[in-house]
DNA sequence: TGTCAAGCCTTACTTTGTACGGTACGATGC
DNA sequence: GCATCGTACCGTACAAAGTAAGGCTTGACA
């Protein structure tokens, strides 16, 4: 027996920075990010909540950890973030690092709405847009059109896209949404008709309601084909 | 005197939905988006926080409430949704028509954000997007590519640029990421030339942090292109 | 004048983040 | 061997903020 007061043989693993940000990242794949409460956290930990503040300055630092950690997460499925100087093929080259990042995405799919809440880039985040800067820079992008690229992006850079009207229960709320659009029917021709037409429900590439694969993949070749016009142009 | 019990003759306009909805929007533009709660907003109304509960069903209805006052701007501001059938240039009709709702947004700083947060449309906004797609439609486009075409341009169909790491208070965050910028030099080649280079700072058509008026043309006019080319195509 | 319902208020509960002070324990200095 | 001290963790408690439950007031109408 090496210490007496505890009942038994009892190993504590001691907290740490590393063990917090694992365990939030656990705790909202299994039980989803509304579940990702200081309590319930240290609960998992077999802690009291207080303690956690030990390791994370607060919980906006503890969400900003949560989504280095995803970041680190693309890096080790890129096998790294290094790209190749001078690589002629931008187009491809942005296009798989990208679609990379969705695939991490698509296995925290609470991960999108943090990031969104996120008011400050992370150290990690800030390399990943470096390299995704750089690929353009090194494909014969200017500055400004590196700049502009960018932002055109937005956060398809990352991997998703960022959706308005996002129902949080994809099944439930869909009645109700279908209700109001039999009554409004009449003043809205145009979307009626298209929905008579149109239906996308790709199965499990989806994250959230209309992020699904293909929608992702035609706004980011919209993108990259336009960038690719003002490159020769601009 | 009418009634007696009264210190003054005080009238006591009676609460309503709409003026509920009315105060909620000069609160958020007033004191911010933050400052936008039951209580506050009772306040304001000379009312207490549970009297706002006969007239709107939570919070979230409230929120719903604002986000249709702020589309009905933008319609009047339109002179009304309706659009012209067979409308050939539609490309200029879209064009404009987002504009607009634009210079709506830039009048409440703190829509685009309540937005981002709904989980449904509402009826206003749902009837806008109508118009939209139905530029689309009477110019050409099929049902399917307007769809794509609806998802492709996202926030921006509603005048702004869905923005990821916006700080709250540019003045002083900045400070703070600048000072990790230094930190992460040696890593972040591309970013710190292209920062060196490229600056951006569109006096007051801001909208959050680097959704200026010619950042936001910028992309709006590499999905209407990328949309031309595609109608065309396929 | 009695009844009723709409509109508004009072009180209090819940959840969540977190401030503040206390406690256990191993390392360090005397 | 003992006092000291810092690290890690705990217990308590408070402050928003949303909102459930029920009571009071007032005017309309029978």
């Amino acid at each position: 027996m090496v210490s007496g007061t505890d009942t038994a043989a009892e190993p504590r693993t001691p907290l740490s920075k590393d063990r917090v940000l694992k365990a939030a990242v656990a705790l909202a794949d299994a039980q989803g990010i509304d579940a990702l409460t200081m309590r319930n956290l240290a609960a998992d930990l077999g802690v009291e909540a207080m303690s956690l503040y030990y390791h994370v300055a607060n919980k906006e630092a503890l969400l900003n950890g949560v989504v280095d950690a995803v970041i680190v997460e693309i890096e080790q499925e890129l096998g790294g973030f290094d790209i190749v100087a001078g690589e002629a093929d931008w187009m491809a080259a942005l296009r798989t690092r990208i679609l990379t990042a969705r695939t991490v995405m698509l296995r925290h799919p609470w991960a999108p709405g943090v990031i969104e809440t996120r008011t400050s880039m992370t150290p990690d985040l800030l390399r990943y847009m470096d390299t995704l800067l750089g690929i353009l820079i090194e494909g014969g992008f200017s500055n400004d059109l590196g700049h502009h690229a960018m932002h055109a992006l937005g956060s398809r850079a990352l991997g998703f896209n960022q959706e308005l009207f996002a129902p949080e229960d994809p099944s439930e709320q869909n009645e109700q949404a279908a209700a109001m659009l039999q009554d409004l029917a009449p003043q809205l021709p145009y979307i009626i008709g298209m929905l008579a037409e149109v239906a996308h429900d790709d199965p499990d590439s989806t994250l959230g309601w209309c992020d699904d694969q293909s929608e992702f993949e035609f706004g980011l070749d919209l993108i990259i084909n336009g960038l690719k016009a003002r490159r020769v142009a601009g």
